[in-house]
DNA sequence: TTTCTTTATCGTAATATTGCAATAAGACAA
DNA sequence: TTGTCTTATTGCAATATTACGATAAAGAAA
């Protein structure tokens, strides 16, 4: 089908999946790091960092932005994208519990 | 295209997308939570415990071992299916710079 | 005003994902 | 052997994602 279940499961299971997939593509991953590295957030900079088109790049700036985990301001003619650190947060908090466990030898 | 174009990234960008896509649905958050609190870890009852039916269930899992996120051993009948320490240890790493980077207040 | 710069959106094609019924494959029991 | 139990795979339909060229939208600069 296509169509993901979500009413089956918790909110808080969704919002965790919603910050896991919008990580789950390299480019977005690359955009995470450039801004965790760089001083400067302008949209430009980051669409010259990464080896995708510009509308792509665009396309998954947007899907950040519709997950949280980054937000856009605008700055006269371009937009300064940063980090959101309120939902950074809120993800770290929800991986914490299995970071923990898997600190310990399983099971099996 | 709906075709990632893996070749412009890092092979560590390409792994962190990979174990942060396999968290990205719920159902397999919903597996992951449940492996990180439950004593069983048997195939059949990570079935029972989430509402899809058994081959979906099946299906997911598959995904979350290509991911490596976790192993799963015959046991007699059945399989023991658990989280994988080491993977989860560098999963937790890879996410650690931008945890770290948004404790402090962004640029903007 | 016009033009340039910057970013978003549209349209499209190719590929991927999700979900399930049906079935297969494997181990164990009788 | 046959039957049962458990998990994986196949096949399919519906939907989602990825990528990019073209274009739109909005502000800055001239």
């Amino acid at each position: 089908m296509g169509l993901t279940k979500t009413d089956n499961f918790t909110a808080e299971q969704n919002e965790l999946a919603a910050f896991a997939k919008a990580l789950g593509h390299p480019a977005r991953v690359a955009i995470i790091e450039y801004l965790s590295t760089q001083a400067s957030c302008v949209c430009g900079s980051i669409v010259d960092a990464i080896p995708l088109a510009q509308a792509t790049v665009s396309q998954h700036l947007k899907e950040l932005k519709n997950a949280g985990l980054i937000q856009g301001n605008v700055e006269g003619n371009s937009i300064c994208y940063c980090l959101n650190p309120e939902k950074w947060k809120k993800f770290k908090q929800m991986l914490e519990p299995t970071f923990t466990h898997t600190e310990k030898p399983v099971c099996c």
